[in-house]
DNA sequence: CAGCGATTGACCCATTTGGGGCATGTGGAG
DNA sequence: CTCCACATGCCCCAAATGGGTCAATCGCTG
């Protein structure tokens, strides 16, 4: 028996997912909850397999909800149930600890084999969120900058001196700074840390 | 109907998947390849709509495979399939552009669904390495700066100079040289950049 | 109340860095 | 063949940085 607790602030909607577990084989939910404040309380009592949470709830988010309940228990399973397909929304809720991320229009049978699926050591997302996450990956580095340019950009994130990566590329610290003068214009940045921001903001590395 | 072309060294493999693809009504199968180099040739030319690849090939690997498909063809879909599960070739690959990545223990209908779930915009994923990938976001930050600190380095991790950050915190700059130096006596740190780049790969930020 | 950590501030000094100019060799594009 | 981007190197100088020491205030803990 998978034992689910949720939260979600619309009673019909939570009326309704309670129903839905209660009557799947193999489910049970353990009880369910309007605001992240209560549901937080009860869930650090009950103990559940997996929590349903939505996030646009009123008091504590559900991001913040996430946060509070994986510091206590790290290995409880969390999957968001949200309208929300917001970049933002859902890389904060994943960063915050959430194992999977279903958006509100799923089927219901749906529903259920994403929580068998979180139970089972996997990630339940919906099509367009899996896609999101996976695309998150994928950032073009559009950089005009020379490959020789590139490697010492390189050698800088890792925390080296000029002196540090002349020995490392086997020249002298004078073309160093040389090519650091290059990469700053085109950047567009005047110290060592700030180009190291970009270079690993914009995925330069 | 979806044409698939699969690039996958074993002859015995490679013609199981095109015999189970041609065979299932939606798909059909237009070429596989034992090696990336005729098959990439092949799909600049076929123009498939997915892409069944393996990782692990002779020659060119299926990592270097994926950068070349998908910088001539930006919007092809590329589903690995693969025994690896190692962390660094899953993120490689997604890195490079793959939009799945399937364990090769899955049942032959699981893949078709795959097939059938990246036309639709999604991101198939092995539950095992969804989990990987979701779990990547979660980096927690094991780290013993006081609150002070904590935010004089995310300004430091924007670019700023010493004086930008007293006034950005409104302190003086002698200050800020205060907390940076018990800073990287912390991170075991001995300049800016240094310490912006730790800061970036611990996650402090 | 004594002590401690966090935060604030100051001074000194050796190095490093940033920005400027100047110059050479090499390889590929036109 | 000429031009240009790229990589290499040197000099100068002002500003920023790193590391050291010393000290005051505040809030919490024992």
């Amino acid at each position: 028996m998978i034992a689910v607790t949720i939260i979600e602030d619309d009673p019909d909607v939570r009326e309704g997912l309670a129903l839905l577990i209660d009557s799947a084989p193999g489910f049970v939910c353990v009880g369910h909850y309007g605001s992240a404040e209560e549901g937080v309380l009860a869930i650090l009592d009950h103990a559940p397999d997996v929590v349903l949470m939505d996030i646009g709830l009123p008091g504590i988010s559900g991001i913040e909800a996430i946060q509070r309940l994986k510091s206590a228990l790290p290995n409880l399973d969390i999957v968001v149930l949200t309208i929300h397909e917001n970049d933002a929304v859902v890389f904060d809720a994943l960063c915050a600890g959430a194992c999977g991320y279903l958006i509100k229009n799923e089927q219901p049978e749906r529903l259920l084999e994403a929580l068998r699926e979180v139970q089972t050591g996997g990630a339940p997302m919906s099509t367009q969120i899996a896609r999101m996450v996976v695309r998150s990956f994928q950032v073009q580095r559009t950089s005009t900058l020379t490959p020789r340019e590139t490697e010492v950009l390189g050698e800088l994130c890792t925390g080296k001196s000029y002196k540090m990566i002349a020995d490392a590329l086997v020249i002298s610290e004078e073309t160093v700074r040389r090519h650091l003068k290059s990469i700053y214009r085109k950047l567009e940045v005047h110290s060592k840390s700030e180009a190291v921001a970009k270079a690993f903001q914009e995925r330069l590395v």
